[in-house]
DNA sequence: TTGTATGCGTTATCAT
DNA sequence: ATGATAACGCATACAA
């Protein structure tokens, strides 16, 4: 069962190669009767342009790849999701990879988008954070590409960023003005810069409030070193009034933890989380969180992407910095 | 910055573009030594074959198409996540594709996924469910592909599936051992087979007891749509003593309604979820839903997807179900 | 307006 | 063991 090309097109109505090509691609001339016999006839046959040869000679793809580190969650879905209404709309298909937190695997896929030749990529690093030179040389060789929320910032590239100091600030800042003297803060992994940010916002309230210096612990996004964490300060018998976290993952396992050990969530020990899981708002007790604009840091990213593919001169990379909100809810409100 | 080509790799060497060919497709007679040469200079120079003309001359890619409805829940990114393992494995890449559970974007995402020549395809239907001829045609031109539970059963192709009607019998059944005697189904949508066995399911426990037959109501897999499902209940005021929803999202959504209403979960409505999304075990009250093996799913398909690009001869498709958990919380045990 | 010829970067066949 | 050359399926500069 062969696929049928455009010779065959081409011989069965007699007509040259680059007749019918030419009918494929309305920028050249040809005379409209022709076009639409090619068109009609070639439909019949069940004809359609190979890509692949298309991507050969045209360099390009109109295949959009977005990597992400993990989708379990639906922080990166919904910014994918955001992502992909822009860009389906001009015209472009969106192909999602993922890596599992895994380097290794990152690189993998980011050699595999660009064998499938995208026009460009939207990319959130893992956090194991080990591909920056390959990530280099793709910027160099001219490859589009915006980095989004996982960002390096050495990288000549376009970013969209969430503003992590801010609003680590803002709740930290939430749970002082609770009362709280004594808060530890779950940092993020140790290479990112959004951990970094994260980690001076909440040092920037305690400065605020003239309060001295909260503990950090670095843990992971997921749940489970949420727990393990938890299991931590409570084998440690180092149990503070309020724990800010830098995802709600951890803060939602640290919580489970300490209710199983007996602890009341707020008025033993309040909690806040970071990036608005759906789950924050259906969890016992809802979970304040600092929640990211998913949608919109898909489409501007998108946006970004679009631009720089169709920059034909110099391209100045840009960085916008999006906004959030604190969502106050039980988890951090002492009750009576 | 033009890309490095074969070409340029056999000037530099003053041998033939073969023989370079050669040095990189081991299955060739090349002399050891000329073999090393090449490919380290190969390296020195930056040269790497391009997919894209091995495509076309190869006909295969050794990339892998998984096509979902969502990925904002947890459970099709879980089932991914097993096919991955599996692939990555035997040296497949995996590109992911969603189509927002619309049936247009899914066909479009279909055609990328042939357009960029992928080995296979693994596919969980939209619940529009609209492509079944495109499908027929895909499988007849010989392209493998396995679907996986949202599937169409005259559909000859191989499926992974859950045993949808068991399950639904048994969280029935576990509602009715609780004293339930007027339970409503939320049903998935229309167009699916699951939807269709697990309200076969529902009925059939029914019968078991010898109740009368439930009510059903049809509704979608998501929050919005459990939530609007139980206001209609509320207006009319037509409320059971259980419900059974055929997902997790929707059980969810109806129960947050219930509780804004002053319901309270089990006493005055029991609710059991289906498909255990991460959120079932952390809300509150704990939600009672059946768990679907998500990594052995995509294992699954995984593994039957490789049996099929790799057996020459006739194929011939096997349905494989699999089996489940039913997770009992609080949300259907009545607390005094 | 249409046809001819060339090239995109490979691999495969046939010589040598 | 290596080289020359024809595909793969298409787009495009140039000729007609």
């Amino acid at each position: 069962m062969k696929h049928i090309t455009i010779k065959d097109v081409a011989r069965k109505l007699k007509v040259s190669v680059s007749t019918v090509s030419r009918a494929f691609n309305d920028k050249y001339d040809i005379r409209a009767e022709t076009k639409e016999l090619i068109l009609k006839t070639a439909k019949e046959m069940g004809y359609k342009p190979n890509p692949i040869a298309r991507k050969l000679i045209q360099q390009r793809s109109l295949n959009i790849g977005i990597l992400v580190p993990e989708f379990i969650n639906s922080f990166f879905p919904e910014v994918i999701i955001g992502a992909q209404e822009i860009l389906i709309e001009k015209g472009y298909q969106v192909l999602i990879m993922q890596s599992n937190e895994s380097a290794e695997i990152e690189l993998k896929n980011l050699e595999t988008m660009l064998d499938n030749m995208v026009d460009g990529l939207i990319v959130s690093l893992c956090s194991e954070n080990k591909n920056i030179e390959r990530y280099k040389s793709i910027i160099e060789s001219g490859t589009p590409i915006v980095f989004f929320n996982r960002v390096i910032e050495e990288l000549p590239a376009s970013k969209v960023v969430f503003d992590d100091y801010k609003w680590a600030f803002f709740a930290t800042e939430h749970l002082i003005v609770q009362g709280h003297r004594d808060i530890v803060h779950f940092s993020g992994p140790k290479n990112l810069t959004l951990s970094k940010n994260r980690s001076q916002g909440f040092d920037a309230a305690h400065r605020k409030y003239k309060i001295s210096e909260g503990k950090k612990i670095t843990c992971g996004f997921s749940m489970e070193e949420g727990e393990r964490v938890a299991l931590e300060l409570i084998e440690k018998n180092e149990i503070p009034t309020a724990i800010f976290a830098a995802s709600d993952p951890s803060a939602i396992g640290a919580m489970k933890v300490f209710k199983e050990h007996g602890y009341r969530i707020p008025n033993d020990i309040a909690i806040v989380g970071f990036s608005e899981s759906s789950l924050a708002e259906h969890i016992a007790p809802p979970l304040t969180s600092v929640s990211q604009p998913t949608g919109d840091i898909g489409q501007t990213a998108a946006k970004l992407l679009l631009d720089q593919i169709e920059t034909t001169g110099l391209f100045i990379p840009q960085t916008i910095i999006l906004n959030g909100r604190l969502n106050v809810r039980e988890s951090s409100i002492k009750v009576d």
